[in-house]
RNA sequence: GGUCCCUUCGUCUAGUGGCCUAGGACGCUGCCCUUUCACGGCGGAAACACGGGUUCGAGUCCCGUAGGGAUCACCA
């Protein structure tokens, strides 16, 4: 059995978006489960609508989801020779014909096939011979595609899908000006590629038949086709740029984790039974293409929540620290001190206990920073508006504290909860209203003995004079 | 309009003719735990688009209807 190769091959016209990040996804995951290549291959034969900005966009976004691919990057524009090196051939051997036809008069004949519910084949200069005029002027080569007879393609995750070939058009292969059109592209490169799984949307379910055309006419193996359905928006309508898709490094941004995105991505359209959680490891083990779904799927931020909020809690506090930094400190608009920071990495495993994304951390973690006076809630300010002398009072029971650890703090706050015949809920609630401002925050005694005595009676000083 | 694809809880899905009184996850929700918020534990509501077949038996196979989607460029 040959070697697998799998590629991805967007066109750098915009970011990485989600549906193309998932169809890396699966490619990448093909071919690491059969210890096979995964190229990346850039469709820049469209110059005008290329873009260096969106290639870089492109690399960073598959760098960020830690899907990496073997060898350079591989322009297809860079190709262009060798493609139109096969027009000729194509055209040498009768597969694949001159057409003199201008842009203008084919779009004119297409339209009126379209208007009569015709099927337009753009073969104009099919069956004829140009005279001595004709042959100076510009001309596209088109291939002669079979008029008998049907094309079927075996998909892995559609089934064998069957066409007439008397539905299929003599399209364009080589350009007047001498570029290579997509369809020509794709088959080359993936044939002199060596790919043999072409995993990609089912927007290309069509062009599989006409380039099909072209493994034909050059004898060329066809690789084994996969085509997974779209990603729809939550709406269930088609995602676009002026409909919720957004680039992966929005989703960078938004604070999700590269594994949960990849985790997310995987169950979007593929199973392996009831598992949900499956690490990258294990995807690699167990992704197939016989259970990719056939429908499309619609994205649902919730689920991919959950998911991060799962992934944060397997991460270790000194490696989200430095994921979370920059923003952190641009929030409290100071560089973090090295006790705010020892602070933060010990109060870490409870933020993360109620975190979703990266920034739900960074919020939690201002309260451990020195950022007095704190801003407090309408509620926190009503708690301590009513239980302000009560709160005043625990306060000095606080500062008699002598060896400010856990169980000294909570046996303090309990004897002096039973000395005035409360509950201890009760006198927690001042305390808290005025350590946290209101904030969501755990554990209280673990907040008071992380923050340290010096600045939790700090803060309950600023609240008692407020 | 032509061609092609798809259709199980709100969402992602399990299901490959009997194990399905249709399972899991997210979300929603009841109770428990609890100093708040979470986490966690135990429950709950919630789906086979519709109509015909085939079969002893259909969510599973076939046909039709409806709905959704893709594509029809000298774009990719």
């Amino acid at each position: 059995m040959p070697k697998v190769v799998t590629r991805f091959a967007p066109s750098p016209t915009g970011f990485l978006h989600i549906g193309g990040a998932r169809t890396a996804l699966y490619n990448w995951l093909y071919a690491r489960r059969h210890n096979g290549s995964f190229f990346l291959r850039i469709e820049d034969t469209d110059r005008a609508r290329s873009t260096d900005a969106a290639i870089k966009a492109i690399l960073s976004g598959m760098k960020w989801l830690g899907l990496d691919w073997d060898g350079e990057a591989v322009s297809q524009f860079d190709r262009a020779a060798r493609h139109q090196a096969v027009a000729e051939e194509m055209l040498a051997n009768g597969a694949a014909y001159k057409c003199y036809a201008s842009a203008e008069e084919t779009a004119t004949l297409r339209a009126q096939a379209r208007e009569s519910g015709a099927v337009f084949r753009g073969d104009m200069w099919r069956d004829r011979t140009p005279d001595a005029e004709t042959t100076k002027k510009p001309y596209s080569i088109r291939i002669k595609t079979p008029r008998d007879g049907e094309t079927t393609i075996t998909d892995e995750v559609q089934g064998a899908v069957k066409v007439h070939n008397a539905t299929l058009d003599d399209m364009i292969i080589l350009r007047s000006d001498g570029t290579p059109t997509y369809m020509l592209a794709v088959v080359v490169d993936d044939h002199d590629m060596e790919v043999t799984h072409v995993i990609r949307g089912d927007d290309h379910l069509n062009n599989a038949f006409r380039q099909a055309q072209i493994y034909r006419a050059m004898k060329w193996d066809m690789p084994v086709y996969a085509h997974i359905p779209l990603i729809h928006g939550a709406d269930g309508k088609k995602l676009s740029k002026r409909h919720g898709a957004l680039g992966v490094d929005a989703y960078a941004e938004m604070g999700f984790l590269p594994a949960a995105m990849r985790n997310y991505l995987l169950r979007l359209g593929w199973s392996h039974g009831d598992d949900e959680i499956i690490s990258t490891e294990q995807a690699i083990e167990w992704f197939n293409l016989g259970n990719v779904g056939r429908g499309p799927a619609r994205f649902d931020f919730d689920k991919l929540d959950s998911l991060n909020a799962h992934y944060l809690r397997q991460m270790n506090p000194a490696n989200i620290l430095p994921m979370i930094e920059n923003e952190l400190e641009n929030t409290i608009e100071t560089t973090l001190s090295d006790i705010e920071r020892k602070r933060i990495l010990r109060a870490l495993p409870s933020i993360v206990e109620r975190a979703k994304r990266l920034p739900d951390i960074i919020d939690a973690s201002t309260l451990y920073c020195n950022m007095r006076p704190i801003s407090v809630t309408e509620k926190a300010a009503n708690m301590l508006s009513e239980q302000g002398s009560l709160m005043q009072d625990a306060a000095n029971e606080l500062e008699a504290i002598t060896d400010w650890s856990t169980e000294v703090i909570k046996a303090a706050i309990m004897s002096f909860a039973q000395a005035r015949d409360l509950k201890m809920g009760t006198v927690m609630q001042p305390i808290r209203a005025a350590v946290t401002g209101g904030a969501p925050s755990g554990d209280l005694v673990e907040l008071l003995e992380i923050l340290g005595q010096k600045e939790v009676l700090g803060r309950l000083g600023d609240q008692a004079n407020a």
